[in-house]
RNA sequence: GGCCCGUUCGUCUAGCGGUUAGGACGCGGCCCUUUCACGGCUGAAACACGGGUUCGAUUCCCGUACGGGUCACCA
């Protein structure tokens, strides 16, 4: 189902790819993935002290991991400055737009006395009507878009649904630089119109924008036609647990924080963020094909929501048990020592996910595979290993000694009958000899364990504290 | 401060005039059980407030409160 939709994500390359930046880029994606239409990525680097190679880096990084791919090669809005002053001087040409003569400090008396009198901060276009003869010879300019004073505009959200604003509310900005570089509001409309873009979905810090750019579409549609207004969708911004906006003190706000110091799955990151904002009925766990098969901009909720790890972290645990094993080692590794052998993990990889929340649990869980002996204990471990734990011990490492068949099922007959023949429960042999092969108090089934290390090595952790 | 937006359990959400207000995370209990998890069952937990409209409002309208966004020759 082909269709004309456009939609693009377009991040300022001055920072890592904030988790924010991600879901914006994953509804984009998902909308345009879902209707058949096209993805697009521009980065917006107009700022060029603010811009860096490393983040551009880092955002196409993540935008990777998290599997959004783009139908085109990235533009960059840097490349299109002669075309964005091209379009300034056709809106000047037209009428659309003036020049502004008034220098940096009378804008600033403006905005102080303005501030002063409770009244609104925004140009009052004094040069609106001027003429530029009345400006000194060659003094500098800015070129600034003539909005209408009257009446309102309305647009139509696909989320926030009718919204007006006075024109009088939106004042005469500046579209072309005293220097002859364009501003972002120009750049925008310039490039998402070029593109071929047809959706602009963005955060709802960009509302307000709408109103502003609208008028550019308007005029160069006037001049020239082939402007046509772009369907809005302002998604709510993401907030911290305490519903402020997502800052540093919030903890990780990028996502290779998420994914290389919490050990997220891109999976659980992708689930979590479209279920953030977003419902479809019941439907809590939801894989990237069903994501493209059921997103639409219908289900995005209009109020900010808070970011929640806990929830973040279930779904990661769901996605580690969903995960193939071989696909886990490959993840887990990393994590690991320089030249771990993959072999261990890999057996107990099927053992091991239930138990985890995260790559570095994993990481943990796997810990007795490797260590050496003698095993350090922890504290309720080394409690375990009391007297009466040790006589234990060496009845069970004398019974399992006997044990040929190092199997779950042959180990299990065999350490059931002596707790029987004991007289005591199963869990006072488990125990001592959870702690003796482990170290723990936790592990995954104790003839797991057993098998796991194999039968030379668990005789040999039991041997050590068999009294 | 002006303008714009929002408000259902602690959190993410379902609901779209009549429901015992549903699900998920988290929390409590129980079951499973060799530990920890997983899984299953179960409990506590919400319509911000005040007016309307209506036979009837969580749902529609208006205020109030609270929260958020935005007001640059940044993007």
């Amino acid at each position: 189902m082909a269709s004309d939709i456009v939609t693009r994500f377009a991040p300022s390359p001055t920072g890592f790819l904030h988790i924010g930046g991600a879901r914006t880029a994953l509804f984009n994606w998902l909308y345009a993935r879902h209707h058949g239409g096209r993805a697009l990525l521009r980065i917006e680097d107009t700022d060029k002290k603010r811009s860096t190679q490393e983040a551009i880096d880092a955002i196409m990084d993540g935008l990777d991991w998290l599997g959004l791919e783009y139908d085109e090669a990235p533009t960059f809005q840097s490349d299109r400055a002669e075309r964005h002053a091209e379009v300034a001087h056709q809106l000047l040409e037209a009428g659309h737009a003036y020049k502004c003569f008034a220098t940096p400090e009378e804008l600033e008396a403006m905005r102080a006395e303005q501030r002063a009198n409770k009244q609104p901060m925004r140009y009052d276009g004094r040069w609106r009507d001027r003429d530029a003869s009345e400006a000194p010879e060659g003094a500098p300019f800015a070129v600034r878009l003539k909005t209408p004073l009257e009446g309102t505009t309305t647009i139509h959200d696909q989320v926030q649904g009718e919204v007006s604003v006075n024109n009088a509310e939106i004042d005469d900005y500046i579209i072309l630089r005293a220097d002859g570089t364009p501003t972002y509001m120009l750049a925008v409309v310039v490039d998402d119109r070029d593109m071929g873009v047809t959706h602009v979905i963005r955060g709802d810090d960009h509302l307000n924008n709408a109103f502003r750019q609208l008028p550019i579409y308007r005029a160069m549609d006037a001049i020239e036609g082939g402007w046509p207004d772009p369907v809005y969708a302002h998604i709510p911004l993401i907030h911290g647990a305490d519903g402020a906006k997502l800052s540093k003190r919030h903890g990780a706000q990028a996502v290779d924080e998420y994914r290389d110091d919490m050990g997220i799955l891109s999976d659980a990151l992708f689930n979590y963020l479209l279920r953030l904002g977003w419902g479809y009925g019941d439907r809590e766990e939801i894989t990237r094909a069903e994501a493209i098969e059921l997103f639409d901009l219908s289900g995005v909720g209009k109020s900010p929501s808070r970011f929640d790890l806990k929830k973040l972290e279930n779904l990661n645990g769901h996605y580690i048990r969903e995960a193939d094993d071989q696909t886990l080692v490959e993840q887990v590794l990393p994590r690991m020592p320089e030249g771990t052998d993959a072999a261990p993990l890999m057996a107990a990889m099927s053992v091991l996910k239930p138990r985890a929340k995260n790559l570095d649990e994993l990481v943990e869980g796997a810990q007795f595979l490797y260590a050496k002996r003698p095993l350090e204990m922890t504290e309720k471990a080394a409690k375990l290993l009391d007297e009466d734990g040790r006589a234990r011990l060496s009845k069970i490492a004398a019974a399992l000694r006997d044990e040929n068949d190092w199997t779950i099922g042959a180990l299990e007959a065999t350490t059931k009958s002596l707790a029987e023949e004991l007289g005591l429960g199963f869990g006072k042999l488990a125990q001592p000899m959870r702690a003796a092969l482990t170290g723990t108090t936790t592990s995954p089934g104790i003839f797991d364990v057993l098998v796991l290390l194999g039968r030379d090595e668990a005789l040999a952790r039991l041997d050590a504290y068999a009294a």
